[in-house]
DNA sequence: GCGGTTCTAGTACCCCGGTACGACAGCCGC
DNA sequence: GCGGCTGTCGTACCGGGGTACTAGAACCGC
């Protein structure tokens, strides 16, 4: 069961989306906000699985309430709606973390498949905006020649591709549910992953998989 | 009407999807292409408003085919549908310049809504890569003001002389137990520097905590 | 002296991380 | 075909890490 957030300053905006989610019979209402600092109370006192953020709300608007629920280390997906698809709301709204941007007037089932999509690990963006994503990611991407200068270390060296992958986002932070949730696999199978990369590596713990990703370059300081 | 260039090896999935497509009204299938090197030349005859690509293929594969559609300067989008949702072929396929990537276990109005969204000029990409592409994103992205180094300046500075001296060893992979040790403290004690450095720093846990003293340079790669 | 800060220490509790198994499917090379 | 490697998943267990409190001692500045 999929526990929602409804976050608007509008009511009927709020009980539209209530007899939405209501009529499906894998989601719940958990509660309702009409500013963004109630939001932000009501996640840490909820703990939704989803928040459906509207952005334009008197008082904390829903960039900052996204900003603070993300920064609280809440397991809560933010998902983000809003009335037009502008770049600044979209971008604002990603940079502070949200794990997802549609805008209202989509097809009532294409909000639900988002709230799914959201609520397990998975991110959503409005097609409109896919595409600048896109382009920008592109930009990014480390060429179509090799994968960069891989760090050559005999350490990383005994590593699959796979193992060197979770590595990667260990030295990024991931705890090992994080890590489950995003890559879809078991929890139990990361485990087994990061065990076997501890013993290649030779590393007692994950932070010590940290130190040596960031001492092989394997991941790069932000 | 949206035309459609149905592109992949196996007979009985091209029936699957020209189906699909030939069940709306609004999509018609401008023909069928068994393998890469038959798919650009169909598709600069047929002029499709969209190619539906598998990738495994025998011969030129679909990554290939995607590039030399692209390098042709076609106006035909090329929509990319595996099996298996692997990071290397999505990247590939971006790379390629591909408008969308999705996997073939997606629900039939997924598979219609991503088409007609490429087709408008939109893209659409699975929302199991979303995801990692968000992430992506994100670290592309400038950062909300100017801050960010000096932020993690800001955050350290709140620190006490002692508190900083404990994160360097973090940093450098010392237990709790270790750090009680050397220091000839008790792990109480260090287990209280410890939470409030986290507390101060914002971090979720040690692992961020040494993520942090590397960006900060407060501990440097050896 | 008194309040604020820092460092120290303790207890209690819970959860995540790591380990140690076993198991199976797919793939590749011999 | 068979064995090895890889990736996946499961269960069970334990210890360290982190949190939430409280609290005393030393120091400093007003």
């Amino acid at each position: 069961m999929t526990t929602v957030l409804i976050v608007d300053d509008q009511p009927m905006q709020r009980f539209g989306f209530r007899m939405l989610l209501e009529s499906q019979d894998d989601m719940t209402v958990a509660g309702e906000a009409a500013n963004g600092a109630e939001a932000v109370r009501l996640v840490s006192e909820l703990r939704p699985d989803v928040a459906l953020m509207d952005i334009r709300m008197p008082g904390l608007d829903g960039i900052e309430a996204t900003r603070r629920i993300v920064a609280a280390g809440d397991r809560t997906r933010v998902l983000i709606l809003t009335t037009f698809d502008l770049d600044e709301y979209a971008y604002a709204g990603l940079r502070a973390g949200a794990s997802g941007f549609l805008v209202k007037d989509a097809q009532p089932e294409e909000l639900l498949a988002g709230i799914r999509a959201v609520a397990s690990g998975d991110a959503v963006v409005a097609p409109s905006l896919t595409r600048r994503l896109l382009d920008a990611y592109a930009e990014k991407l480390p060429a179509p020649g090799e994968t960069d200068a891989l760090a050559q270390d005999a350490r990383l060296a005994q590593l699959t591709d796979r193992e060197r992958e979770i590595l990667t986002v260990i030295g990024q932070g991931w705890t090992n549910t994080e890590i489950a949730e995003r890559f879809h696999l078991a929890e139990s199978t990361v485990k087994t992953h990061v065990g076997r990369i501890l013993a290649k590596t030779g590393s007692r713990d994950r932070v010590q998989a940290v130190i040596l990703a960031y001492d092989t370059k394997l991941v790069k300081p932000s």
